[in-house]
DNA sequence: TCTTGACTTGGAGCAAGGTCCATCTGCTAT
DNA sequence: ATAGCAGATGGACCTTGCTCCAAGTCAAGA
Protein backbone atom coordinates (compact mmCIF):
# COMPACT_ATOMS: atom_id res chain seq x y z
CA UNK A 1 0.00 0.00 0.00
CA UNK A 2 1.28 3.24 -0.78
CA UNK A 3 1.40 6.10 1.89
CA UNK A 4 -1.80 7.91 0.24
CA UNK A 5 -3.45 4.66 0.87
CA UNK A 6 -2.72 4.11 3.77
CA UNK A 7 -3.58 7.76 4.77
CA UNK A 8 -6.90 7.76 3.82
CA UNK A 9 -7.26 3.94 5.09
CA UNK A 10 -6.66 5.57 8.65
CA UNK A 11 -7.33 8.99 8.32
CA UNK A 12 -3.93 10.30 8.94
CA UNK A 13 -2.25 12.91 7.18
CA UNK A 14 0.93 11.40 5.20
CA UNK A 15 3.01 13.79 6.83
CA UNK A 16 2.36 12.07 10.19
CA UNK A 17 2.84 8.37 8.70
CA UNK A 18 6.38 9.84 8.31
CA UNK A 19 6.63 11.34 11.34
CA UNK A 20 5.53 8.13 13.58
CA UNK A 21 8.33 6.22 11.32
CA UNK A 22 10.64 8.92 12.24
CA UNK A 23 9.81 8.52 15.81
CA UNK A 24 10.52 4.79 15.64
CA UNK A 25 6.81 3.82 16.29
CA UNK A 26 6.44 2.40 13.07
CA UNK A 27 9.68 0.19 11.96
CA UNK A 28 11.28 1.54 8.51
CA UNK A 29 8.33 0.77 5.74
CA UNK A 30 10.03 -1.19 2.80
CA UNK A 31 10.76 1.28 -0.08
CA UNK A 32 10.35 0.66 -3.82
CA UNK A 33 12.64 3.07 -5.95
CA UNK A 34 12.45 5.38 -3.11
CA UNK A 35 9.01 4.82 -2.28
CA UNK A 36 7.24 3.08 0.71
CA UNK A 37 5.35 -0.04 0.70
CA UNK A 38 2.95 -0.07 3.67
CA UNK A 39 3.02 -4.16 4.94
CA UNK A 40 0.49 -5.73 6.45
CA UNK A 41 2.58 -5.71 9.47
CA UNK A 42 2.69 -1.71 9.16
CA UNK A 43 -0.75 -1.20 8.77
CA UNK A 44 -1.33 -3.47 12.38
CA UNK A 45 1.13 -1.50 13.45
CA UNK A 46 -0.70 1.85 12.56
CA UNK A 47 -3.92 0.41 14.13
CA UNK A 48 -2.30 -0.48 17.37
CA UNK A 49 -1.00 3.11 17.73
CA UNK A 50 -4.29 4.82 17.12
CA UNK A 51 -5.80 2.53 19.85
CA UNK A 52 -3.40 3.83 22.13
CA UNK A 53 -3.65 7.09 21.33
CA UNK A 54 -7.55 6.68 22.17
CA UNK A 55 -6.25 4.93 24.95
CA UNK A 56 -4.94 8.63 26.39
CA UNK A 57 -1.15 6.96 25.52
CA UNK A 58 1.45 9.59 24.37
CA UNK A 59 3.31 8.69 21.68
CA UNK A 60 7.14 8.43 23.79
CA UNK A 61 4.91 5.79 25.92
CA UNK A 62 3.61 3.82 22.63
CA UNK A 63 7.18 3.87 21.65
CA UNK A 64 8.40 2.16 24.90
CA UNK A 65 5.25 -0.29 24.43
CA UNK A 66 6.59 -1.22 21.20
CA UNK A 67 10.34 -1.20 22.03
CA UNK A 68 9.27 -3.69 25.20
CA UNK A 69 7.31 -5.78 22.91
CA UNK A 70 11.08 -6.42 20.47
CA UNK A 71 12.49 -7.59 23.80
CA UNK A 72 10.23 -10.72 23.78
CA UNK A 73 8.28 -12.39 26.89
CA UNK A 74 10.83 -11.18 29.47
CA UNK A 75 9.02 -7.50 29.07
CA UNK A 76 5.84 -8.74 29.64
CA UNK A 77 5.37 -8.07 33.00
CA UNK A 78 6.37 -4.49 32.53
CA UNK A 79 4.37 -4.30 29.32
CA UNK A 80 1.04 -5.59 31.52
CA UNK A 81 1.90 -2.54 34.38
CA UNK A 82 1.65 0.21 31.28
CA UNK A 83 -1.43 -1.07 30.27
CA UNK A 84 -3.04 -1.65 33.49
CA UNK A 85 -1.97 1.96 34.27
CA UNK A 86 -3.37 3.10 31.39
CA UNK A 87 -6.68 1.28 31.82
CA UNK A 88 -7.04 2.92 35.44
CA UNK A 89 -6.53 6.41 33.73
CA UNK A 90 -9.10 5.58 31.52
CA UNK A 91 -11.38 4.96 33.88
CA UNK A 92 -10.82 7.87 35.70
CA UNK A 93 -11.47 9.59 32.92
CA UNK A 94 -14.48 7.86 31.40
CA UNK A 95 -16.22 9.00 34.96
CA UNK A 96 -15.13 12.61 34.96
CA UNK A 97 -16.24 12.84 31.28
CA UNK A 98 -19.47 11.50 32.06
CA UNK A 99 -19.78 13.56 34.99
CA UNK A 100 -19.17 16.75 33.18
CA UNK A 101 -22.18 15.14 30.23
CA UNK A 102 -24.48 15.68 33.51
CA UNK A 103 -23.32 19.32 34.58
CA UNK A 104 -23.52 19.89 30.68
CA UNK A 105 -27.37 18.55 30.41
CA UNK A 106 -28.05 20.75 33.75
CA UNK A 107 -26.59 23.65 32.09
CA UNK A 108 -28.84 23.04 28.62
CA UNK A 109 -31.59 22.54 30.44
CA UNK A 110 -31.40 25.23 32.42
CA UNK A 111 -31.00 27.68 29.31
CA UNK A 112 -33.68 25.96 28.14
CA UNK A 113 -35.52 27.12 30.64
CA UNK A 114 -34.39 30.60 29.88
CA UNK A 115 -34.72 30.79 26.57
CA UNK B 1 -8.14 33.74 49.67
CA UNK B 2 -4.75 33.94 48.70
CA UNK B 3 -3.34 31.99 44.90
CA UNK B 4 -1.30 29.66 47.06
CA UNK B 5 -4.20 28.35 48.83
CA UNK B 6 -6.46 28.48 45.50
CA UNK B 7 -3.47 26.87 43.88
CA UNK B 8 -4.01 24.02 46.38
CA UNK B 9 -7.52 23.94 46.70
CA UNK B 10 -7.94 22.95 42.85
CA UNK B 11 -4.79 21.33 42.25
CA UNK B 12 -3.13 24.08 39.65
CA UNK B 13 -0.01 25.85 39.49
CA UNK B 14 -0.18 29.81 40.48
CA UNK B 15 1.09 29.94 37.53
CA UNK B 16 -1.47 28.54 35.48
CA UNK B 17 -4.04 30.71 37.69
CA UNK B 18 -2.16 33.84 36.85
CA UNK B 19 -2.20 32.79 32.95
CA UNK B 20 -5.74 32.36 33.04
CA UNK B 21 -6.09 35.61 34.68
CA UNK B 22 -3.74 36.86 31.85
CA UNK B 23 -6.38 35.08 29.19
CA UNK B 24 -9.17 36.91 30.52
CA UNK B 25 -10.72 33.21 31.64
CA UNK B 26 -10.53 35.30 35.57
CA UNK B 27 -11.84 38.49 36.10
CA UNK B 28 -8.91 40.72 37.36
CA UNK B 29 -8.39 39.56 40.78
CA UNK B 30 -8.45 42.30 43.44
CA UNK B 31 -5.29 43.14 44.79
CA UNK B 32 -4.54 44.03 48.43
CA UNK B 33 -1.25 45.45 48.63
CA UNK B 34 -0.54 44.10 45.37
CA UNK B 35 -1.18 40.54 46.24
CA UNK B 36 -4.37 38.76 44.90
CA UNK B 37 -6.75 38.12 46.88
CA UNK B 38 -9.18 35.61 45.29
CA UNK B 39 -13.26 35.84 46.31
CA UNK B 40 -15.84 33.13 46.16
CA UNK B 41 -17.02 34.55 42.73
CA UNK B 42 -13.22 33.93 41.98
CA UNK B 43 -13.22 30.11 42.45
CA UNK B 44 -16.85 29.74 40.92
CA UNK B 45 -15.28 31.02 37.82
CA UNK B 46 -12.37 28.85 38.15
CA UNK B 47 -14.60 25.55 38.98
CA UNK B 48 -16.43 26.47 36.11
CA UNK B 49 -13.07 26.62 34.07
CA UNK B 50 -12.12 23.16 35.58
CA UNK B 51 -15.34 21.65 34.35
CA UNK B 52 -15.22 23.23 30.82
CA UNK B 53 -11.93 21.78 30.17
CA UNK B 54 -12.92 18.30 31.45
CA UNK B 55 -15.43 18.83 28.76
CA UNK B 56 -13.07 19.09 26.01
CA UNK B 57 -13.39 22.95 25.30
CA UNK B 58 -10.27 25.25 24.37
CA UNK B 59 -9.48 27.49 26.26
CA UNK B 60 -10.28 29.74 23.74
CA UNK B 61 -14.03 28.28 23.50
CA UNK B 62 -13.86 29.28 27.14
CA UNK B 63 -13.15 32.29 26.65
CA UNK B 64 -15.62 32.72 24.02
CA UNK B 65 -18.50 31.19 26.26
CA UNK B 66 -17.61 33.41 29.33
CA UNK B 67 -17.48 36.83 27.65
CA UNK B 68 -20.75 35.74 25.53
CA UNK B 69 -22.15 35.28 29.46
CA UNK B 70 -21.25 38.95 30.47
CA UNK B 71 -23.09 40.55 26.87
CA UNK B 72 -26.24 39.25 28.51
CA UNK B 73 -28.95 36.93 28.39
CA UNK B 74 -29.37 37.94 23.93
CA UNK B 75 -26.23 35.44 23.97
CA UNK B 76 -28.16 32.36 25.47
CA UNK B 77 -28.99 30.92 22.00
CA UNK B 78 -25.51 31.08 20.74
CA UNK B 79 -24.13 29.97 24.62
CA UNK B 80 -26.42 26.78 24.21
CA UNK B 81 -25.21 26.10 21.13
CA UNK B 82 -21.53 25.76 22.49
CA UNK B 83 -23.10 23.73 25.08
CA UNK B 84 -24.81 21.50 22.98
CA UNK B 85 -21.94 21.50 20.28
CA UNK B 86 -19.36 19.96 22.84
CA UNK B 87 -22.23 17.67 24.34
CA UNK B 88 -22.23 15.72 21.22
CA UNK B 89 -18.38 16.20 21.24
CA UNK B 90 -18.30 14.30 24.63
CA UNK B 91 -20.57 11.84 23.88
CA UNK B 92 -18.51 10.49 20.88
CA UNK B 93 -15.94 10.86 23.38
CA UNK B 94 -16.72 8.69 26.01
CA UNK B 95 -18.11 6.16 23.61
CA UNK B 96 -14.51 5.77 21.60
CA UNK B 97 -12.73 5.51 25.62
CA UNK B 98 -14.96 2.94 26.35
CA UNK B 99 -14.50 0.91 23.22
CA UNK B 100 -10.66 1.34 23.78
CA UNK B 101 -11.36 0.12 27.48
CA UNK B 102 -12.78 -3.21 26.38
CA UNK B 103 -9.45 -3.77 23.99
CA UNK B 104 -7.22 -2.27 26.85
CA UNK B 105 -8.94 -5.32 29.12
CA UNK B 106 -8.64 -7.54 26.33
CA UNK B 107 -5.06 -7.19 25.59
CA UNK B 108 -4.77 -7.34 29.41
CA UNK B 109 -6.07 -10.71 29.67
CA UNK B 110 -3.72 -11.67 26.74
CA UNK B 111 -0.97 -10.82 28.89
CA UNK B 112 -2.05 -12.37 31.71
CA UNK B 113 -2.44 -15.63 30.24
CA UNK B 114 0.86 -15.12 28.89
CA UNK B 115 2.74 -14.58 32.00
C1' DT C 1 10.85 14.13 -24.75
C1' DC C 2 8.36 16.81 -21.73
C1' DT C 3 5.15 17.42 -18.21
C1' DT C 4 2.54 16.11 -14.47
C1' DG C 5 1.74 14.25 -10.19
C1' DA C 6 2.84 11.42 -6.30
C1' DC C 7 6.50 10.64 -3.54
C1' DT C 8 11.04 11.66 -1.06
C1' DT C 9 14.05 14.33 2.50
C1' DG C 10 15.56 17.54 6.13
C1' DG C 11 14.37 21.01 8.61
C1' DA C 12 11.61 25.04 9.90
C1' DG C 13 7.35 26.58 11.85
C1' DC C 14 3.15 26.34 14.42
C1' DA C 15 -0.66 26.02 18.10
C1' DA C 16 -1.98 24.94 22.62
C1' DG C 17 -1.19 25.18 27.18
C1' DG C 18 1.48 25.89 30.17
C1' DT C 19 6.16 26.49 32.99
C1' DC C 20 10.20 28.82 34.51
C1' DC C 21 13.14 32.63 35.55
C1' DA C 22 15.18 37.03 37.13
C1' DT C 23 14.07 40.78 39.49
C1' DC C 24 11.33 43.34 42.60
C1' DT C 25 8.07 44.31 46.56
C1' DG C 26 6.15 43.92 50.93
C1' DC C 27 4.87 41.50 55.21
C1' DT C 28 6.47 38.92 59.40
C1' DA C 29 9.32 36.80 62.80
C1' DT C 30 13.71 37.20 65.24
C1' DA D 1 16.51 46.37 60.99
C1' DT D 2 17.35 42.49 58.72
C1' DA D 3 16.49 38.02 56.88
C1' DG D 4 13.36 35.14 54.79
C1' DC D 5 9.37 34.00 52.39
C1' DA D 6 5.17 34.51 49.51
C1' DG D 7 3.75 36.89 45.75
C1' DA D 8 4.06 39.89 41.52
C1' DT D 9 5.62 40.87 36.70
C1' DG D 10 7.19 40.46 31.93
C1' DG D 11 8.99 37.76 28.98
C1' DA D 12 11.55 33.77 27.50
C1' DC D 13 11.24 29.02 27.02
C1' DC D 14 9.29 24.29 26.77
C1' DT D 15 6.66 20.05 25.27
C1' DT D 16 3.61 17.57 22.34
C1' DG D 17 2.15 16.50 18.12
C1' DC D 18 1.93 17.64 14.27
C1' DT D 19 2.11 20.53 9.64
C1' DC D 20 4.25 22.84 6.01
C1' DC D 21 7.84 23.90 2.77
C1' DA D 22 11.65 23.80 -0.62
C1' DA D 23 14.05 21.09 -3.46
C1' DG D 24 14.75 16.88 -5.51
C1' DT D 25 13.41 12.00 -7.63
C1' DC D 26 10.85 8.93 -10.36
C1' DA D 27 7.27 6.66 -13.34
C1' DA D 28 3.78 7.15 -16.61
C1' DG D 29 0.93 9.41 -20.02
C1' DA D 30 0.42 12.91 -24.11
Amino acid sequence: MKISEVSKKYNLPADTLRYYEKLGLIDNVTKESGVRNYSEEDCSRIEFIICMKHAGLSLEDIKRFIDLNKLGDKTIPERLEILEHQKVILETEIKKKEETLDYLNYKINLYKGKR
